[in-house]
DNA sequence: ATTGAAAGTGAAAGTGATTGTCAGTATCAT
DNA sequence: ATGATACTGACAATCACTTTCACTTTCAAT
């Protein structure tokens, strides 16, 4: 999906719900919509902050509510800590292959693993509502990079 | 491994690490020991007090990381908010499957899963460290129930 | 049994991410 | 333009821990 029909998409939901299309809310959704990666509540903040001083961080989680409310974004809880958001696409579902070192994060989906969920679940008696699926461990770049040292960090999810 | 056994490697590790066996440490131990669920801090906390009022909150938190360093306990994440702990066991890696309703949680095993997802690590350029796999869903006793009312809850897990 | 250095303790304050409150401000159908 | 309704930012609050600190306990060496 673009991301001006994104961006309408969001007006949409906005309109549908009674809600009100402000100026941060526009600016907040148009700079989600710009990244590619997973990025937290705080990076968009410093993202929308050098765009408009006057945003406040406040606003930016209450935009990502509304995000999440349209269907727009998806929020993760990786690890400890912060929540990341990415954009939800319509794609199926996915999980997650998470770089301990660099932080990077990969999506993948597999079938056969979601068949052999199902068949856990069901010998368990469990009808399963979702799962949360992480694998952590180090990348190429960083395996090559192995020594531990300070090395070229790639940071690619904004953290 | 026996409740006795448990307390005895827990001792030899804090003496072994140049920690003193408190009265406090002990207690808290021997009240984690006797759980055989997911226990929160909070909850084991409670327990305590009802032995020895005086024992605080900081000192069970204190003594869990204790536990997690000697290699008896494991903490884990679920969903969001507050971490549960479990006991250590010599037994191999398991994942979880958790009630969505009554919060009950089951400890599965699934090699097929395991192979799987090294398949897909090493597709992506990946090592896997370590993974996260949890199911939420409903149980048998939940889905029976599941009209949604009030009806009997079954708590397994302390919480 | 006593002692004292090192470690442990509880209370209270601090954290860090997120959410709630509130008085002032912006939006938009009319 | 206007006014009902929603929105905003600053600040306080929450939640699950973690740190700090003044006092207490443990335990190896007497």
């Amino acid at each position: 999906m673009a991301m001006q029909k994104k961006q309408q998409n969001f007006r949409q939901h906005l309109v549908r719900s009674g809600l009100k299309a402000t100026r941060q809310r526009e600016l907040i959704a148009r700079a989600f919509f710009a990244t590619n990666t997973h990025i937290s509540a705080e990076a968009l903040y410093r993202r929308v902050s050098g765009r408009d001083r006057r945003i406040g961080l406040v606003t930016v989680y209450r935009t990502l509510k509304l995000l999440k409310e349209a269907g727009l974004a998806h929020e993760r809880q990786f690890g400890e800590g912060r929540a990341l958001f990415e954009h939800a696409s319509s794609e199926r579902h996915h999980d997650h292959m998470i770089c301990t070192h660099c932080g990077k994060i990969v999506e993948f989906e597999n079938c056969e693993i979601e068949a052999l969920q199902e068949e856990v679940a069901r010998k368990l008696g469990f009808t399963i509502q979702y799962h949360k699926l992480e694998l952590y461990g180090r990348c190429k770049e960083c395996r090559a990079d192995a020594s531990g040292g300070t090395g070229r960090i790639r940071v690619v999810g904004a953290r």
